[in-house]
DNA sequence: GATAAAGGTTCCAGCAACAGGAAGGTCAAG
DNA sequence: CTTGACCTTCCTGTTGCTGGAACCTTTATC
């Protein structure tokens, strides 16, 4: 099978699959012409690892996962290691982004947004403290 | 003022420093040694980045803002307007992150974590639909 | 048979925003 | 005079691709 058409099967780009190849997540055969090859197994593979990104684990988790989907003698704590250690750390960045929006959404609430060039949020961000709406 | 001391005021690290000036987001005066040179001006600006950064602002965001807040005749709604930009990106990076959680918490939650080989998450990714705690 | 479109190939550059480290100059203290 | 703490520049690496150039192959059409 040609990439173009496991780029559609799996869902990623064709450049993403080549780049898979050059750092050995997956290993397609070549034909006489120099085309890369795909079996149905190599599609299964790329589709696991699309799905582990949308996930958000790194290719380095990945390339953990892949081998441990391919090692029928795993053992499952293996694999639930890696998704806490990935969930702990989305929940880390869902915190700090959640105190981003708070902050900002405190400042555009604040900002009066005209023509005038009186802004509370320049002043929170050189260290003044910004005027409250209401007092 | 050196950069260390700089740095130490601005709560950026010196590399960053030297990175800002590298991107024209600052220009601190030189000593005769070659030593960088800055002012309580360069030290706000730097501070100023700093709070704008860690609220996520890109860098060419903070380049504008930069220049938003010299301006001494700006209109707020200027600010106002890359600010909500901002906002928004981050609430869409929120809701990805969320989706991302939730469905590694039900697959965490799922699954067994013990030395036996049968795992839900590593199911779910190549596909199958795993079988649920209570039916 | 000529040609053009639609695949495929490699390689190189670039993104964001720095961080790490090498090799070396400078300065103040003991 | 040496030691150590600074400072300098320059180069590489990070993460995960994406875009583009320059070039083959295959297939369809005239």
């Amino acid at each position: 099978m040609n990439i173009g058409s496991v780029s559609a099967k799996s869902g990623l780009p064709a450049k993403t699959i080549r780049y898979y190849e050059e750092i050995g997540l997956i290993a397609p055969d070549r034909t006489p012409n120099g085309y890369r090859d795909f079996s149905d197994t190599h599609v299964h593979k790329l589709t696991f690892l699309h799905r582990a990104r949308s996930l958000g684990f790194t290719i380095e988790d990945c390339r953990t996962l892949l081998a441990l989907w391919e090692d029928k003698a795993r053992a499952s704590a293996e694999v639930k290691h890696i998704a806490q250690d990935h969930l702990a750390e989305i929940e880390t960045k869902i915190a700090d982004l959640m105190d981003m929006r708070d902050t900002l959404a405190h400042l555009v609430d604040t900002c009066a947004g005209d023509h005038r060039p009186d802004c509370p949020i320049l002043k929170q961000l050189s260290g003044e403290t910004p005027d409250e709406k209401e007092a």
